[in-house]
DNA sequence: TCGGATCAGTACCGATCGGTACAGAAATCG
DNA sequence: CGATTTCTGTACCGATCGGTACTGATCCGA
């Protein structure tokens, strides 16, 4: 069904797929939209004319990121056992960070932690995604703890802070240019932990890294 | 000893301390010189004449932060044992990143983690900055397996980034607010990992968390 | 008491920020 | 083919950025 009006001279989907990379390399704050405006091809009104401005540019790319990059979690989330959701979880997070075709690190770590007072929002916003990940982990050891996989006195909530705790350390770590499979080796010792301190049953090839 | 010329009109080390405290919550770039000046009760142009800029200030404010709020971590490191160095340095670190006190979380992360291009060299100095704790760190475990205290089949370099990751980890969870207690009970977790994961030899009174 | 040294405060600098106005271009509809 | 709609590009906006010039204030030394 044809539009009326000039087409867009560009493609939305590809311009913030360019956009997510500047906030992810550069943080909110960094990312200037002149940064943003080059790195999507556009001029300065387009950018306000499809996607309504800096800032609701920056959710919608977080919102995209969370539906695309983080799809490891999910896959992981559907592993058998709290263990494997882990072990999963923790592996692909570590590929997720040093990927060679994305800049280091993780968007919900890297848009912005810290912020002037004006922009307090937007961090407010990628704490609240990052704890959206956190319950919905935890949710999935309440499961575990009903299906008797993990026992009874498991701290699901805790154990969910532990692995992200992890995964935000991994970003930090990527971003600094920390290697992959120096990150692999930390990521085993985590999951050393979590088995350790949550009782789990492990499947019976896990080994000790150590 | 009376200096020639106008005295100082303010004390140049609670200035910094004022400093710090901007850079801390809001980050190299979410502090402007506004910002700053005002924390620290002076004028612009008194900025530039003490501390010389505001990248040169974030570097003092930075190298204070680590001689004075990291001091624990050097504690940590005289423990007898590896156990007790992580054991001490987790836990520290858990009150540290809460301290009523003091901003949330920790300088060398919220600092500066992703720039713009042009403050790239600061997110460098951190990272930097963070890399030399962990290397004194894995100096300690070195020392740890040359004592028999940590097994000769550890790796100093990977228990100690795996450390540093989930101090990282703490960093980014109190910035968003998360309370001591939740951090305590992550930093029991960790531990219990670095325990399994390096076969350090355990003091009598410890308890696994879970 | 005056000169010299150093500091504080105000005003200002050029550059860039996030954002908008407006004219012209490119499309569809009747 | 003209009207309408939608988009692009250029120029521009007010505000704030990091930083400096300059004048007056406040000290010490001779």
């Amino acid at each position: 069904m044809p539009q009326r009006g000039r087409p867009r001279g560009f493609d939305a989907d590809e311009a913030l797929e360019r956009a997510l990379e500047v906030f992810w390399r550069q943080g909110y704050e960094g990312a200037s939209v002149t940064d943003l405006t080059a790195a999507m091809g556009i001029n300065k009104p387009s950018l306000y004319a499809a996607f309504g401005g800096k800032e609701e540019l920056f959710r919608k790319v977080v919102a995209r990121y969370a539906e695309q990059d983080m799809e490891y979690a999910r896959t992981a989330f559907a592993q058998p056992t709290a263990y494997e959701v882990v072990a999963t979880l923790l592996r692909e997070n570590v590929l997720a960070v040093t990927r060679p075709d994305r800049p280091a690190g993780c968007l919900s770590i890297q848009g912005g932690t810290a912020c002037s007072t004006e922009n307090a929002p937007v961090a407010g916003f990628l704490a609240a995604s990052r704890l959206a990940g956190e319950r919905a982990l935890a949710d999935r050891f309440v499961r575990a703890v009903a299906e008797g996989d993990l026992p009874a006195d498991a701290d699901p909530a805790a154990l969910a802070r532990f692995v992200m705790i992890v995964t935000e350390g991994h970003a930090i770590h990527a971003a600094a240019g920390v290697s992959r499979e120096d990150l692999r080796q930390a990521a085993e010792i985590a999951l050393a932990g979590f088995a350790a301190a949550s009782g789990a049953r492990l499947p019976e090839h896990a080994t000790n890294p150590a």
